[in-house]
DNA sequence: TTGTATGCGTTATCAG
DNA sequence: CTGATAACGCATACAA
């Protein structure tokens, strides 16, 4: 069954050359219909599919997408799901992920450089960036083809570089709305230290749909005991409802008071807990990082990207309701 | 800098022949000290990796290790924790991971043949292994090279391949006896309906650190809503403390009444909310893939797993506790 | 030890 | 549209 089914093997069986196998399978439209089908035909028969190793040794495309395997600090991410998407996108494009890990910046670097020397993956897909992300400039000074899942925060305007993205200002904003429709007017939120990207686009979206509301806020570090801490300061000052940076320090929240909270990312602990929380479609960012590098690496191929570069795409988060404000 | 240096650049810049830069990166042994110095240190100063591509194409070995990325149903999983794990000791030992999807037995075959026909991996790591799995079979009929994350239940004794797991039965034994050595006498087990092999072989370690006791037990489908009812239930049925098959029954439980619970998996909904939890060593266990399936591929390689034949590896759970039983 | 020749499966080039 | 031939980078058998 495995046992290596070659392209001459194919052409033998179609009584062709082995270039016409070769074009019927790469440029099917120069190949006359009736010798089209044979092959096809040959190839189905004989189970054939191509060696990735060969064709990347010739064309020196290897159909791979590094990724970075998460490491996962405090665990409640939803990286897991976005892998998920990404392999089947992936796939479907005729593209395989291909995982490496790296503790921070520079060791990333190194990592790709590996990777590029052995491997040869066509681009990369990088989670996570932030402020002045070393890991972008160096593959875009290499001309490497990459997409980012996170807009380049801190680069203003220039430096600019494919990236897909959830709107996350967008999303702390219809959930502000949500609990302003319930009829609080004091409502807070429980964020992130200031300096982080994510963070701070969030808290955005909140200020806004706040309009000229007293703005109730603390920072914290993220764990669901600074949030309880913070909540609790946040319903002492009179917030009547909050919106959480994330699902983290909204799980601590809920715990500091009986009022409405909202968090953000949706994980699985929002969904084990009946806590509403944003979700971001990360089948859809997935896809769409698929979408961009695969057109990037081929501008050709069939149903490619409309729009052409710079790539930018933004999705939204939808508002998942699990109680009702009260 | 990735601009593809040969092997041939190597030779030329050390003044040997090409096949001499083959044997001190394949057979360092059967070249002179000073021969291989000279050669490295140009492997060095060049920047040359072998490329896989072609490495590849002469001896049909990719060193790529092919995993599932988990769909995660209820989320509440740590898979992700498992894969970082693996990627690293799989590129410690020289092997990257690459990933695939499927939605069940059958489909996930298919991905086993396609991914051989194209990207030839040199073995598979499998996970949530179950009863009567499939996939084990096709794989082992085909002596295709595979470790299992999960014992094979239900081929009792015969049709045996490589595993490593995790001793479920030792995490609940050793949970309920420290529930016991706290004072409490009757514990009960909020459990998944029978049948699964890890559910039955978790509940077995709470029957066997029992003794004589009377077995308190409920079986749920997993969710934390029926983690709750079955809480209460055994509670009311005299329960001072609970030993759950999951984290996310345990979360259940929690809500249930105000009695110690002790999860499994350590997911970070249990480090978020302070559940004590039995965490698995999942590290270890994706070193212990890798080295089990390295093994198989290359029996001569430096630091063989010692023992040989049959690699199994059970690993033993760790207890975390968060709260004091009361 | 070192050098030389050959092939792994593809695809690109170029004549027919 | 089809068929021959070369080349990608590496590893091996063989001869030197």
């Amino acid at each position: 069954m495995a046992e290596k089914v070659t392209i001459a093997d194919v052409a033998r069986h179609a009584n062709v050359s082995r270039q016409t196998v070769s074009n019927v399978l790469n440029s099917p439209e120069i190949v006359r219909e009736e010798t089209r089908q044979r092959v096809l035909q040959a190839v189905e028969e004989l189970g054939y599919r191509v060696s990735q190793a060969a064709r990347r040794l010739r064309t020196g495309r290897s159909r791979l997408l590094a990724v970075r395997a998460e490491h996962t600090q405090d665990g409640m991410n939803v990286f897991d799901r976005f892998l998920h998407g990404l392999t089947e996108s992936a796939g479907l494009a005729g593209y395989r992920v291909i995982l490496y890990t790296a503790q921070d910046g520079p060791s990333e670097i190194e990592a790709f450089d590996d990777l590029l020397g052995t491997y040869e993956p066509d681009a990369f897909v990088l989670t996570s960036t932030d402020y002045g992300d070393v890991r972008t400039e160096w593959l875009a000074g290499r001309g490497l083809p990459f997409v980012t899942f996170g807009r380049p925060w801190g680069t203003p305007g220039g430096g600019s570089h494919p990236w897909v993205d959830v709107d996350g200002a967008a999303g702390t904003a219809a959930a502000t709305r949500h609990l302003l429709d319930a009829g609080h007017e004091r409502i807070g939120f429980v964020g992130w230290t200031r300096g982080s990207g994510v963070g701070d686009d969030r808290r955005s979206g909140w200020v806004r749909a706040l309009g000229d509301r007293p703005l109730l806020e603390r920072d914290t570090d993220g764990s669901a005991a600074m949030g309880e801490a913070a909540a609790r300061e946040l319903i002492a000052a009179g917030a009547t409802a909050l919106v959480c940076v994330s699902d983290a320090v909204a799980l601590g929240a809920l715990q500091a008071g009986d009022v409405p909270v909202i968090g953000f990312d949706d994980t699985p602990v929002a969904r084990a807990i009946g806590l509403s929380s944003l979700a971001q479609p990360l089948e859809e960012v997935a896809r769409a990082c698929v979408d961009v590098v695969t057109t990037i690496l081929d501008p050709d191929k069939p149903g490619a990207r409309r729009g052409g570069p710079p790539y930018h795409v933004l999705l939204e988060p939808s508002l998942v309701i699990r109680k009702d404000p009260r």
